[in-house]
DNA sequence: CGCCTTCGTTCCGTCATGTGGAACGACGTT
DNA sequence: AACGTCGTTCCACATGACGGAACGAAGGCG
């Protein structure tokens, strides 16, 4: 199950953000010696490593099991770029308008090579558990966001293949599916997906001038809760909101 | 004004953090030489640094003013940090449920050092900015959810010296005051304070078995928008919600 | 128009620093 | 008690970092 991850780049500088890749990605403190198994290091060249990030602070100790973690120093490191990233701010007020007017959940996503990723999200004050995370990434055609970017991306076709490719498990990519259903959004200007069971999702993309897709913002509810006068009312609501931010922003 | 900032610390590692933390801190891309001027470096090896950053694709350089900035990738490094936290995993339901039945927004801070940090936060759907971002610090005696932290800190006083000594600009604290006013906070339970002006700020903390404060929820609202019995009310959803959390949490 | 400054980048000899094997000590298990 | 695993420390070697210097490209000023 380890597949040793081949991040055996030369230098201390590419090991060591190996190493807090590594950390950040694990749900839970990590032993020094699962870090040397999934880095493919020496024993001694992590400890040193960590002893370095511990110095800087940007990686504690449990005293207790030795296990090592982040801190929310690295935390702090990256809040700093979101917060200055100029769709994130042009979008937190529409966000956070489209949130009030469909009482639903809404996200900010944007494209990261094949995948989409959340920037930004307005939980529903109802009663739904989304898994859906700030700064995490899902494939781009799974997702109502990532179909509504790739709608008009000129590589979309490319992505649809790699996605299918390197999809394994069992939910394959229907391929001449999506091309077709990537036209339908285009005309209809939103998409629709259900990527986790039991939630719909709609999306609309935020165009630039280029006429492609910056970002994309997404509303997801609760299949049992929308119906079609509400799905009506999402998707109006949605698409006036992408209109007037893409109106706002001009350029990216 | 470029008070050198003595990151001068030997070895690529720290040096290279140095620079990202420079570059984080800054509200738009910076040029090579102010990264030296700020650093204190060589140009050779400032230059180094960021090719290294950028071929691991946490560093970009525009490609017409050759300005340098963090991107996104360094973002997700640290944001999975934070969905891992207990801390604000735990909150997430109090501050949505609070933030409903308040109206008004609602925030999780932490201690860090002297200062108080922003982990989460829940906008009112009314209309307000608050310029408090997810990520940064401020002095914790200046807020609501510094002090009621501080109320059960064994070394407040420290703190409290500590700040008022850097806060060189105009608002002064008056230690004495503080002291007294940490003193009623432990009584009544919950802290006032208005950071930002116009702003009223409540907060209580989230009391571990230890009997201190592991974090604070505050509530804050536009002062005219706050008259006695709302204020009431916001004390006492605040307090019901923090005793509940405490509950759950328990350990920390 | 030409000189001069400022900037970003590249090069290179020296030397400091990272490297990984090995040895050590501390647990926990069979 | 002997074994395996784990975390930590030590050390000789050579790899990679260091910073001065030199280069080319833009502006700014006289």
């Amino acid at each position: 199950m380890t597949a040793e991850l081949a991040a055996a780049a030369e230098g201390v500088v590419p090991r060591t953000f190996a190493v807090l890749e590594t950390l950040t990605r694990s749900p839970e403190p990590m032993r020094l010696s699962a870090l040397t198994l999934r880095l493919g290091l020496q024993k001694s060249t992590v400890h040193r490593i960590l002893a370095g990030l511990i110095a800087l602070g940007y990686v504690q100790q449990n005293a207790e099991t030795g296990c090592y973690s982040a801190t929310l120093k690295l935390w702090e490191l990256g809040a700093n770029v979101i917060t200055e990233h100029p769709i994130k701010r042009a979008a937190s007020g529409f966000l956070q308008e489209l949130q009030r007017v469909t009482g639903e959940t809404v996200s900010l996503v944007i494209r990261a090579g094949d995948d989409v990723l959340y920037l930004d999200k307005m939980i529903s004050p109802r009663p739904i558990r989304f898994t859906t995370r700030i700064g995490s990434r899902v494939p781009a055609p799974l997702t109502a966001g990532g179909k509504a970017i790739l709608a008009h991306a000129a590589d979309a076709q490319a992505v649809l293949e790699r996605t299918a490719a390197s999809l394994r498990d069992k939910r394959r990519l229907d391929v001449a599916a999506l091309t077709a259903e990537l036209e339908q959004v285009r005309e209809r200007g939103y998409a629709m997906a259900s990527y986790q069971p039991g939630v719909v999702g709609f999306a609309a993309p935020i165009m630039t001038r280029e006429s492609d897709a910056a970002a994309a913002i997404s509303v997801s509810a609760p299949a049992e809760r929308v119906d079609a006068a509400g799905r009506a009312k999402i998707i109006e609501h949605l698409l006036s909101t992408c209109a007037s931010m893409a109106e706002q922003v001009g350029r990216l």
